[in-house]
DNA sequence: CTGTTAGCGCTTTCAG
DNA sequence: CTGAAAGCGCTAACAG
């Protein structure tokens, strides 16, 4: 901030000019003259103006992350921060910055992240997360704003996503307790506005299926309900003579309540009942007992969003492919929770 | 972005500086050219180019947060997450940007956090933490960057922080403990170059003497060597015939680690060992059995320091009272896991 | 109260 | 290859 371009000129004894040209790196400057500016900007730790830069250039080498209401508790998962992590990582690697917009409302939400792009201060947006009717996602699309989903929208086609193939690691879960012996496996869903929730419970669906097996809609749970007030309809399905001898649950928050509850109700995890969930967050480990989790790289995840908005964005005007969806792979890592095979027919 | 001041001055038929002066509201404009002005930003949603405004105005309007360095699982603390809530819902209603920086190394760190505050993208940090020997402290201090720390800092006095009282809340988990009839207390501390860790601790053994117990140093343990290799420790101190009845955990994730060594090991919390903890994150009350955890407040902690760090801002030549040290209450939430009172002796 | 004039620090023409 | 000049969108200082 203290020093200026001019500063450097004046001292290399060249115009601001080629002092520019040879910052830039791009363009032809006589060796001598490089050498010498080269030695003053590190003398001075000359640092140019981002923000002039970004006045002239008109790009501001930023990107947005829209924190998802801070209604929840869910916001507080460590899955937004590994995520968080992964992009910050990779986008300060490549000199870009990482603007965090929260609103107390969906309409604060919107009203700031308007701000942010009307006032120049970001290129676009990282989505960390997408609701069925998503508004951010709408005022992005009408303004034209760039941005990378992180998740799968029902609504748009065309946009850049980085996801989980959710529906096939929901899969994965059910074969691998079917693997064990359950026949009866019940799912705990998250909020059903988000994208995430309905694509694993639809994978569970299938996958049960496809396995042959029947589903029932009592053995399917509202996550957010059961936690909060859904102890008795826990309690009334758990001691039905056909109660699911397994459990899916979308979330491992959700299986860490889960547990409690059961414990409460005397459910042994895994005797009476194995548990499989997802995102495998460290604390999944030292849950009692340590919960089966489906590794949907987190860090990867949010690396890889960064990535591939940096990318679009340099190559904005070549045409680069059009608007892609990426997956990232997803790994179940067993634990004690699912280990106890079972044959109850 | 699209429509400048320029535009706007135009459709109202009236200079660019009347405009800037309208929307400033701090000076005085014809009511009538007010109200003009007024209608025509509205109808076309004219936003001010916040990069222009930093670039005459020399200041950002953002803030720097800088994450502890992402070595370890650590980070993924709900507590951070909690924390930058707070800061990022009270600094967006000031109008400020929060720009999350992070680095692999201390070096690369510290080379973000230089080219943030350089390049003129920031006009100061909240520090999320502070370590005894802090580089990031020392960095800002010799530049003269403003700042304000979220805990203590050793080193130096005249910055602005904003802190929990931690000897004094270590100290209520003892008196409780105390109260509850134990007289073997230990404590699990954090990583020692953290001042958190050192200042609870300090609380413990404070409280300790004053309780006119006697302090072993055997009760006391490192915690992050606790879940990856100190089973064994654990398990040889939890057998002898004096072993503590109590222990004080210096944080809810790393109590959830200990509950689950002490579950291997067979003793039963809180029948044969009770538990406090510290930050009552929301797995506090989810883990079996449920944490006695030290609510300290998060969410306001980070909302005050971006406060104190935004008035700060605007009287800065002011002498708006010099640098000063705030303290958020704290309460500690009794749960099972400390709720058995024992009387051994 | 208002318009004109000069920049903020940088990139980018456009002549040399 | 180089320097001078114009301008990014806005604010501030100066005459009216």
């Amino acid at each position: 901030m203290a020093v200026t371009i001019r500063e450097v000129a004046r001292r290399a004894g060249v115009s601001i000019s080629t002092v520019s040209r040879a910052l830039s790196g791009q363009q032809r400057v006589r060796a001598e003259n490089l050498r010498k500016v080269q030695q003053i900007v590190n003398q001075i730790e000359f640092c140019p103006s981002a923000v002039a830069k970004s006045l002239v250039s008109r790009t501001a080498n930023a990107i947005c992350l829209v924190l998802p209401k801070p209604t929840a508790k869910w916001v507080s998962n460590p899955f937004f921060m590994e995520l968080i992590r992964g992009i910050v990582a990779r986008a300060n690697r490549s000199n870009y910055d990482i603007i965090i917009s929260s609103g107390a409302s969906e309409q604060e939400e919107l009203k700031e992240v308007s701000r942010l792009f009307r006032g120049g201060r970001v290129d676009g947006a990282i989505l960390l997360s997408s609701r069925k009717e998503d508004a951010v996602i709408d005022f992005m699309k009408m303004n034209g704003y760039p941005f990378v989903l992180i998740g799968r929208s029902d609504k748009y086609d065309g946009i850049w996503s980085v996801d989980t193939d959710n529906r096939a690691a929901a899969g994965g879960a059910v074969n691998h307790l079917v693997t064990m012996g359950h026949k009866r496996i019940g799912f705990v869903s998250g909020p059903s506005n988000l994208v995430v929730s309905v694509d694993r419970m639809e994978g569970y669906k299938r996958a049960l299926r496809e396995n042959g097996l029947t589903w029932h809609p009592e053995w399917v749970f509202e996550g957010e309900l059961l936690l909060n007030s859904g102890y008795r309809s826990l309690s009334y399905f758990m001691n039905q003579p056909d109660r699911p001898t397994a459990l899916v649950v979308y979330d491992d928050l959700v299986a860490l309540g889960v547990i409690r509850a059961l414990n409460k109700l005397e459910i042994k995890v895994p005797d009476d009942l194995a548990l499989v969930s997802f995102n495998n967050i460290p604390l999944a480990e030292l849950s009692i007992p340590p919960i089966s989790s489906i590794d949907i790289g987190i860090y990867h995840l949010g690396d890889t969003a960064a990535q591939v908005f940096i990318q679009n964005m340099q190559h904005a005007n070549s045409e680069f492919g059009g608007p892609k969806r990426l997956i990232i792979p997803h790994e179940l890592i067993v634990r004690e929770s699912s280990m106890i095979p079972i044959h109850i027919f």
